[in-house]
Formats: structure tokens, sequence, C-alpha cells
DNA sequence: GTAGGGTTAG
């Protein structure tokens, strides 16, 4: 009896491993109705289903089964409980199950700390984690993964050190997080670095791991190490593809992310709706249109996928960055969905780089009906406005802006140079060579102008006069992290630029110059892809 | 022999 029970516990495990958790719960109530004897092992299992499912009444019921049974003293299922209800309901069910506990172990901490982190509760989650004496790995990767998470990742790179200080001995889970913080800001020297411990340990076996490396590198900005780790995984699953070919594309290259999904697809490997999106992202970056549409075609009639937002405006920047603004215009109303806010930004942006008045004019009212939270969009619209000389539409942005409570935030760029990082905001004069990379740059722009480089000054909304709208163009973050990169003369110049695309386009304009005249390569970054910078020209063509 | 920490997009 005993021994059936833990081979149908196993099979309800089995199946939520498998994601079919519903059915996993399915199952456990056939069960129930044979008048089978429950075990903890059972209702341990099936709250774990109802946690991955995530199913509330399930989840409930079993919590009610666990008291019913008298359970409620079985540490193991306790913090399955745990677990379940930080997926499900909320902190308070989690803290209170936790809180009851009459004796807490490794786990259910750990468990606890997830949980916290589930809900951003940082502090808390990290109070428990330090004033828990008995610790395991499992400990170390729940406070390392809970503050990637949390976008505190330098403190999970500090928390990961002062574990090997400890000598905790890590584990793939360990990497896999650590990788993918190194991915997030991208910090090379540590990636590689930790790269290299993968190796050591053998861990770049384990398929995720190695999965995780390729993406590492990709959001380094360093496609050869990609394609290197790629080329020497044994084995290769769609995510491994998919990594691949979404680096390509935020680096402009969409030729290589096309050749890369039909190799994949020529391999067998079924791609999924992410494969496609970022198939699409590379198209629309590089200017591909007919290929972007054998890609959607493909995907909507070869492998049946339901679009979502995200493909649509994918579609819609393609077709309207490549300056078909009309064709955008009529694949939006088509679309079974209302577009988004996402979507209409990404359209209005289009619309304004080719100047067509009327179909932004009619694009951004129904953004602004649709309440986007990013400024950028306000931005775009009360410049847009300007351009067009419509004072009255400027204002009536610029107040819905303040009524809504939305802040521009400010842009900031930060620059690698041996391993020191330099951050810049616009107009920022407090880096000691301050004086230098002006002077630096006021000549730069003398030379710019002399082989025509035009600033683009109406893009400062500021009532002065033109030199000194040329000046502020000239204090932009990007622009002083880019002067102080050449003024040294790295070997490597990374640099990453923060959110603001309006000043990204200008800044792109005088970074080509900068490369022509200095005959260097620049790679450059900004909130969600790469542009490489060679002779003046940038990898995604068309777009500068 | 059950439980926690998990790779691609956004």
């Amino acid at each position: 009896m005993l021994h059936r029970s833990f081979s149908y516990a196993r099979r309800i495990t089995c199946l939520t491993n498998e994601g079919q958790s519903r059915h996993a719960i399915t199952f456990f109530h056939q069960l129930q109705k044979t008048g089978f004897k429950i075990t903890p092992f059972l209702l341990s299992a099936v709250t774990r289903a109802c946690g991955q499912l995530p199913g509330v009444i399930e989840g409930k019921q079993a919590h009610c089964m666990v008291l019913k049974h008298g359970f409620n003293v079985d540490v193991v299922l306790m913090t399955s409980l745990i677990d379940m209800y930080s997926k499900c309901t909320g902190i308070q069910d989690a803290r209170r199950v936790f809180d009851e506990l009459p004796e807490r172990d490794i786990v259910a901490t750990n468990s606890m700390i997830s949980a916290l982190f589930r809900y951003h509760l940082t502090m808390d989650a990290i109070k428990l984690f330090n004033i828990t004496l008995q610790r395991d790995v499992g400990s170390w990767n729940s406070v390392i993964s809970g503050l990637a998470h949390n976008s505190k990742s330098k403190m999970a790179l500090f928390y990961f050190e002062r574990m090997k200080v400890e000598g905790v001995s890590v584990d793939v889970m360990t990497m896999l997080s650590v990788i993918s913080v190194c991915a997030d800001i991208a910090a090379l020297v540590n990636g590689k670095q930790i790269h290299g411990l993968v190796i050591k340990y053998g861990f770049e076996l384990y398929l995720p791991v190695g999965n995780a490396a390729i993406d590492m590198y990709a959001k380094c900005g360093c496609m050869e190490d990609a394609l290197k780790c790629f080329l020497n995984m044994g084995i290769k699953n769609v995510i491994s593809w998919t990594s691949l070919i979404v680096g390509y594309g935020k680096h402009g290259l969409g030729v290589e992310a096309l050749r890369t999904f039909d190799a994949m697809v020529k391999e067998g490997i079924v791609p999924n709706k992410i494969t496609f999106l970022g198939t699409l992202y590379a198209c629309s970056h590089a200017g591909l249109v007919q290929e972007g549409w054998r890609i959607y075609n493909c995907m909507v009639h070869k492998y049946s996928i339901t679009p979502i937002m995200e493909h649509y405006t994918c579609m819609v920047d393609l077709l309207a960055r490549a300056g078909c603004l009309n064709e955008a215009y009529s694949f939006m109303e088509k679309m079974p969905v209302k577009p988004d806010a996402r979507l209409l930004t990404a359209f209005l942006s289009s619309c304004c780089s080719h100047m067509n008045v009327k179909l932004a004019t009619n694009v951004g009212e129904k953004l602004l009906e649709l309440e986007p939270e990013d400024a950028g969009a306000y931005m775009l619209l009360s410049n847009f406005y300007a351009l067009a000389g419509d004072l009255q539409s400027v204002a009536k942005v610029r107040r819905l802006m303040l009524n809504r409570g939305i802040k521009k935030e400010k842009a900031y760029t930060w620059i690698e140079i041996d391993k020191k990082v330099h951050s810049f905001e616009s107009g920022d004069r407090s880096h000691p060579l301050s004086k230098e990379i002006y002077c630096y740059l006021q000549n730069l722009v003398e030379k710019s102008k002399s082989i025509g480089y035009v600033p683009n000054t109406s893009m400062i909304m500021q009532n002065v006069d033109e030199n000194t709208k040329e000046e502020m163009l000239l204090g932009h973050s990007e622009k002083l992290a880019i002067a102080l990169g050449l003024i040294r003369t790295p070997s490597c110049i990374r640099i990453m630029i923060v959110k603001n695309l309006r000043v990204c386009v200008d800044c792109h304009q005088l970074t080509g110059f900068i490369s022509k005249i200095e005959g260097r390569e620049i790679v450059a970054r900004d909130s969600s892809r790469f542009h490489h910078f060679k002779d003046g020209v940038c990898s995604c063509g068309n777009h500068w």
C-alpha cells in the first residue's frame, strides 16, 4: 500500500515536471474518489502542481486536507505550501505558514527567502538570510537569483564573491544565475571569469548553462564568442538557437540571424514564439522587409503559432522603419487585437522620422488615449508637434504627462575603461577630465562640421539661441562618454546608452562621424540593441 | 525516496 502511494506521488511529480500540472491535479482527484489513503507524500506533490499552474482553489483545498489529516507538522509538506502560496495567492499566506512552522529547516527558510524576493521584499529576504545560521548552496542561490530578479545585479555579484570567500562550493544553479546577472549588466570581465569557472567544473555540459553563456556573450557585445560557445555545445535545443538569433538581431546582423534561423529549421528544431520574435526583430532592425514577411507567414501558416502583441509590434516596426507607413497602418488595422502603447510608439517613431504628419497625428491621438507609462512616448509626440509647429498640441501632451504623473527619467550613460566604470548625465561636469572632454568634443564637432555634419538642433525644445542649442546637444551623456573613451584610447570601448532614443539618434549621427574621423570601430549599445560603427556607417545601415 | 534556487523575449 505504501509502495503504491509512493509511485502515485511520483507520477504526480513527473506530470508536474513535464508541465502537466492540470493532469497531475486531475489524477489526484481521481485517486481521492477511489478512497485511496492520503499521505504527506501525495499532498506535497499535488501542492507543487498547484503552485506551478497556478491553482489557487486547488492549493487551498490541499491546505485544508493537510490540516484535516494533522500533517501540519511535516516540514517538507509545509515548505511546499509556502512555495505554493507565494506563487498563487500572496506573501501574507506564505508568511503565515512559515511563521506557524513548529520547526524551520534550511529548505523551508530558503523557500521563504525566495517568496520574499518574488514580492520584491528585498531587504526582508536579505535579513532572513543573514539571521539564518544554517545555510547551504540553495540559500546562496536563492539570494543571488532573488537579487538578480530585483535588478540588484551588482549586489548579486557581491553575494557570489562572498559565497566564494566563505568557501561554499557552487553548483550549476549558482553559475546559471550568475551568468545571467553578467548578461543583464553586460559585465564582460566578470562574465568571462565565470565562464572560465563553468568550464573548469564541467558545468557547460548542462544545457541551460551553455545557453546562458551564449546569451551573456551576445549581450556583452561579443558575437564571435557567443558563436564559439554555440558551436562547442554537444547538444543544442531551441533556446540555444534562439539565443544566437536574438544576439544577431540586437547587433543589427539580420542576414546572420536569418541564416541561423534557416539552419535551425534544417536541423529539425521546431522554432517557438520567441524564436520568431527574435528573427522578426532582426529583420526589422536590418530593414529586411521581404524576409520579415516570409518569417511571419512561416510562423502563422507552417507552425500555426498565433501571433502575440510583440510579433505585431515587430511587423509594424519592420514595415514602418522601411518607410512603408501605409502598409504598416493597414496591417495594424487588420490585427484581431487592439494595438497597445508600445506598438503605437514604435509606429509613431517611424511616422515622425518619415515626417508623415497625417499618420503621426492619427497614431498620436490613439496613443494618448491609451495612457502609456513610458515618458519616451510623450516626448516623441511633443517633439513631433513642435516640429510640425503645432504648439497647442505640444502643451496638451505636456499637460497630459503632468496629469498622469509621468516623469521623464534622466538619461545616463556609462562606459567601462580598464575595469573602471565612468557614468555621465546630460551636461555633467563632475568628471575630473570634464574640461578636456568638452574641449575634445568641441574639436570633433568642428571637424565633423567640415565634413558635412549638421547638428540637429530642432530636437532641443528650450527657447534658446542656435549656439546654445548646439552646446546642449554636445553636453549629452553619450557624447561625453564617447569622448572620454576616445581621449583615453582604451583597447575596447563599450558604451551603454540608457533610454531616450531621441537623443540616441542624434548621438549616433555624431558617433558615426567620430568613428570616421578617428578611423576606429565603435560599439554602442542603447537600451535594446547594439550599433556597430565602422568608417562612419552603422551596421543597421538605413536608419541613421 | 517529497521541498527551495533555473537558460531565450519583454
